[in-house]
DNA sequence: ATTGATATTGATAATGATTATCAATATACT
DNA sequence: AGTATATTGATAATCATTATCAATATCAAT
């Protein structure tokens, strides 16, 4: 099951209808790497199509986020931001402070620490999002040597 | 030293000046419970002085959060939210996505974990936030049993 | 205490991101 | 094809926050 035939899916579910903009802006969030902004994608879209309004966009980007084919990544601050969902396990970030590079990773200990949190204060387990905030090794160069 | 000892502090090192609106903020944000929102703050100055201004609160918040005062709690959506800084040590949340009731914990083993990333990485580690979500007891009962 | 340089304030406009509104249109059953 | 209704694009509205700016308060030096 790809990931259209998932978004037909889920709107042959609720009464809801396949459009031509609809599937353009799937195959151009498709296209595009993780961590997108509604606008940037409004831009991949617009050059396919420019008679697609940026509302619709925003629309749809939600749309995907319920059925499953994206999901909002952190953000501190700033315009929300997607990643594919479909067939992309949950990670969590590790970003720079200074630049902004990013790594997704995942790592057993925490996953399997943050259960036992759960089941301490008697809590259902929904989801989490954790982000690390640093200096990426060059970042952390040029901190230390800065004119050398 | 207590908050407004550093507060004070804060400010003569870098030439800004004390208020009455800047005192009476702090005031009220210090007896106020966790997670205070700008908006709640304002309404709590409001009360005792109707002649300080919004943006006022506004301004004083961040300013707090930069001397060290407050910072910003999780917030996934919504208006941004504070917290008290000055001796209140970091810790991680742990949210009802049911009825909003939050937990603050810090567990060492996330910790520990946390740590081992950032040297994975060569990150210099500079703070992290994270929320788990989920359904408390009472509203993981209520689930189960909707009307019995 | 008076002065003077400047940080602060309150009111309000502006911004940025997102959502709501709505008439026109596209879609998908029959 | 006909029909009910979901969707669209344009645009207005909303929400949280920041910028602008003239008037005022603060404070260190006289
Ligand atoms: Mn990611
Ligand atoms: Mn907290
Ligand atoms: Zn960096
Ligand atoms: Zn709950």
């Amino acid at each position: 099951m790809d990931e259209r035939q998932v978004l037909e899916h889920y709107l042959k579910e609720r009464g809801l209808k396949m459009t031509k903009a609809r599937l353009l802006i799937l195959e151009a969030f498709l296209g595009m790497e993780s961590h997108v902004t509604a606008e940037r994608l409004y831009e991949a879209v617009h050059k396919l199509d420019d008679g697609i309004g940026q509302a619709t966009v925003f629309r749809n980007i939600r749309l995907f986020t319920d059925a499953g084919l994206a999901r909002e990544a952190c953000r501190d601050d700033g315009p929300r931001q997607y990643e594919h969902a479909w067939r992309h396990a949950h990670h969590d970030h590790l970003s720079c402070i200074q630049c902004g590079a990013v790594i997704e990773f995942v790592d057993g200990a925490i996953e399997t620490a943050q259960q036992a949190v759960y089941k301490k204060y008697g809590y259902v387990p929904s989801g989490h999002r954790m982000e690390l905030f640093g200096l990426c090794p060059d970042c952390a160069a040029r901190h230390n040597s800065p004119q050398t």
